[in-house]
DNA sequence: AGCACGCCGACT
DNA sequence: GTCGGCGTGCTC
């Protein structure tokens, strides 16, 4: 009764804004569609209590294109809001009344139901919105292309390609290595941990990767590989064209542009390719009867989407793999910490050579920082290189290329202890030290505690210093050490994908090494000091990444190859000249676990004023879980930060009540706005 | 962002 | 008794 007076003197409202001209949709003058009439839509709105499925009617003329997975625009509230169908349905629930769906903008099922699945599970991973998963994940819509597909159902249009044939040779001396291949030819799904240590010729991890994506072709499966950056994708490109054929994989990579990105986008949804590669984005490729995925250097932090929710394509792969119930390889020439941890769970199989393989397949690797070879040729201190690198370059410039990498520079003053060059940690948080002025007392960056009376722990020196990056040697000055030489230089907005093998110096920040097809020579690892300086829990593991990519396009020892490396000896150094990406990885990760960081433990991030933090945790239902903060970030105009580290087995819960907070707090549209980050790495 | 609904004061 | 102020909460 209330009800229908309530209905009736809407209705006279709304016949009275008509009177007036207003340009109101006619009701009821579109029928619904005879057949499930109700849409549901997934709004794309960056508020988090809007977050969900609403359901709207679908009118008749509107019910062919309204197919779940299509975009759609839908009045919503005050405003026309762009949204996703996720499914068509008989009836919604009462009590709702239903408003039509404005327009469907493309029939083409671009949110599927897998990928549904994944932007959620990602959602609730990072505490996130799934709406802002799913514009991370589908590409824009270019028209024109759409009509390139128009009226093309689901399902291939031509038969899939031949089996390609699985060559294993790539994984000779790899333990594990041609079984992985094996069950995965067969249909299986397992997981790997692949630590390469080759990053040049035949026995490269893109043909590793390529054989790999081969084997679950063989099996009848679709394939997907990342990778961080263009060059790794036209590295891994032209290993899969080898395997498969330039038409056997297509390529997703948002700096093509949205036409390709899209076209190719549809292509894999319609079924044509069934194998797909491309840069971070890529990692939600609609790749038919996903068998395997591949994810290359995931120590790489540009896989960190830039905006929120700020998933990381690791953790993104490892929810799909498990949707999915697919293979999943990582390979990479170092091992991320988070990789070991896979590891260590039983998770994923290491696949890697052993020892004595080691030893001949890689170059010998020498440290200068001994004392007896600390003296610096007296000619050379304007290059301020150490006799032994001197020595490697000019021996190694007679037999072809010698890389020779230096820090980029711009690393942030932090503080280490003067006599062994332990980074100083707080005693209480393990946060990392800083001063904030010359003379002021060190204070903890994380909980604001005061560290004046700091003794190292690992050798009792009370003395600090600023760890100030060193200047990148410039490859001028490198030319003048080496009178005569060739000098390629590969850094910021000039980076060479590959050099000749003819002699010449190469200058290189790290990430930008240019391959050389037959190998270097030599390589010099300059700067690490600097690098392994820097404030950054993940210093020294970002570091020996940086230094096994290098050495990996060095020679083998048994063919002359030698890789310098002018640190200060340290643990991390000797990781480097045993060659044992995995025991540095377990020994970081022993670490973490110590002194419960990351990824022992998982950790969630609130920045934001100190009224909107207080006001945010007021309500917050936790389980237990470890409060740091909030402390005053530095520079910054009153921002305050606090860390809740919590287990992976409390993370569901903990994300989840996030979630729920964040939501309350929008819907009431609070003043003071907190940021909720999880699992960003770059501050610790 | 907009629009309902609801509780309170002013005016017919 | 009715109209309209805007503060709070929901939006299919």
């Amino acid at each position: 009764m209330g009800g229908n007076s309530g209905d009736a003197g809407d209705n006279v409202q709304l016949s009275l804004l008509q009177g007036f001209g207003q340009p109101a949709r006619p009701q009821g003058t579109s029928p619904a569609a005879a057949v499930d009439p109700v849409a549901q839509v997934l709004i794309e709105s960056p508020l988090p209590h809007l977050d969900r499925e609403f359901d709207y009617l679908v009118p008749e003329e509107l019910s062919a294109a309204a197919v779940p997975g299509a975009r759609i625009k839908a009045r919503f509230g005050g405003q026309e809001l762009a949204g996703y169908i996720t499914a068509r349905k008989a009836e919604a629930p009462e009590g709702v009344r239903l408003v039509a769906l404005s327009k469907v903008v493309s029939p083409q099922p671009v949110l599927t139901p897998g990928l549904l699945r994944l932007a959620t599970a990602v959602a609730e991973r990072y505490a996130g919105n799934v709406s802002d998963v799913v514009r991370a994940a589908v590409p824009p819509r270019v028209a024109k292309v759409d009509q390139e597909f128009a009226g093309r159902g689901p399902g291939p249009v031509e038969a899939a390609a031949a089996a390609p044939a699985v060559d294993a040779s790539c994984f000779a001396g790899y333990r594990s290595g041609p079984a992985f291949l094996s069950h995965l030819a067969a249909g299986e799904s397992p997981r790997a941990v692949l630590t390469s240590h080759r990053s040049y010729g035949p026995a490269a991890w893109p043909a590793q990767v390529a054989a790999a994506v081969a084997a679950a072709v063989q099996s009848g499966r679709g394939a997907l590989a990342v990778v961080p950056d263009a060059r790794d994708l036209a590295r891994l490109e032209a290993a899969l064209a080898a395997v498969l054929g330039t038409d056997g994989y297509l390529r997703l990579s948002a700096e093509d542009g949205p036409t390709p990105r899209y076209r190719n986008y549809l292509r894999l949804l319609h079924g044509d390719v069934r194998v797909a590669v491309g840069t971070r984005s890529a990692a939600y490729a609609p790749v038919p009867e996903l068998g395997l995925i591949v994810l290359c250097d995931d120590g790489d932090d540009l896989y960190v989407e830039q905006r929120a929710p700020y998933q990381h394509t690791r953790e993104v792969l490892l929810l799909r793999a498990g949707l999915e119930d697919c293979a999943m390889l990582l390979a990479s020439v170092a091992r991320s910490t988070e990789a070991e941890r896979l590891v260590q769970h039983g998770w994923a199989q290491p696949i890697q050579c052993e020892r004595p393989v080691l030893r001949t397949q890689t170059p010998r690797v020498v440290n200068t920082a001994d004392s007896f070879q600390q003296e610096r040729d007296p000619l050379l201190s304007h290059a301020r290189l150490p006799q032994a690198a001197w020595r490697a370059a000019q021996d190694g410039l007679a037999r072809g290329p010698v890389l020779v990498q230096v820090a980029r520079t711009g690393f942030s003053p932090s503080l280490a202890c003067q006599d062994c060059r332990t980074p100083a940690r707080c005693p209480e948080c393990s946060g990392p030290l800083g001063q904030t002025g010359r003379g002021a007392v060190p204070a903890c960056r994380w909980c604001g505690r005061l560290a004046g009376d700091y003794r190292c722990p690992e050798c009792g020196s009370a003395r600090l210093r600023a760890s100030v990056a060193g200047a990148a040697r410039t490859a001028e000055e490198l030319g003048r050490a080496f009178p005569g030489v060739p000098v390629i230089s590969s850094a910021g907005e000039h980076i060479k994908d590959a050099v000749g093998p003819d002699p010449a110096l190469v200058v290189a920040t790290p990430g930008a090494e240019p391959v050389a097809e037959a190998g270097y020579a030599a390589a010099l690892l300059l700067d690490g000091n600097a690098m392994l300086s820097r404030e950054s829990l993940r210093a020294s593991e970002e570091t020996l990444r940086r230094w096994f990519g290098a050495a990996s396009l060095v020679r083998p020892a048994a063919e002359g190859g030698l890789v310098v490396v002018t640190a200060d000896s340290d643990a991390v150094v000797g990781q480097l000249v045993r060659w044992d990406p995995a025991g540095a990885a377990a020994r970081e990760l022993g670490l973490r676990r110590e002194l419960q960081l990351p990824p022992a433990v998982r950790i969630a991030a609130l920045t934001g004023s100190q009224a909107g933090i207080e006001l945010f945790v007021q309500d917050l239902q936790l389980p237990p879980a470890r409060l740091v903060g909030p402390v005053p970030l530095p520079g910054a105009d009153g921002t305050h930060r606090l860390l809740v580290f919590f287990g992976y087995r409390e993370a569901a819960v903990v994300t989840a009540a996030l979630r729920t907070r964040k939501a309350a707090l929008s819907a009431k549209r609070t003043p003071d706005p907190v940021q909720v980050r999880l699992d960003g790495l770059d501050f610790l």
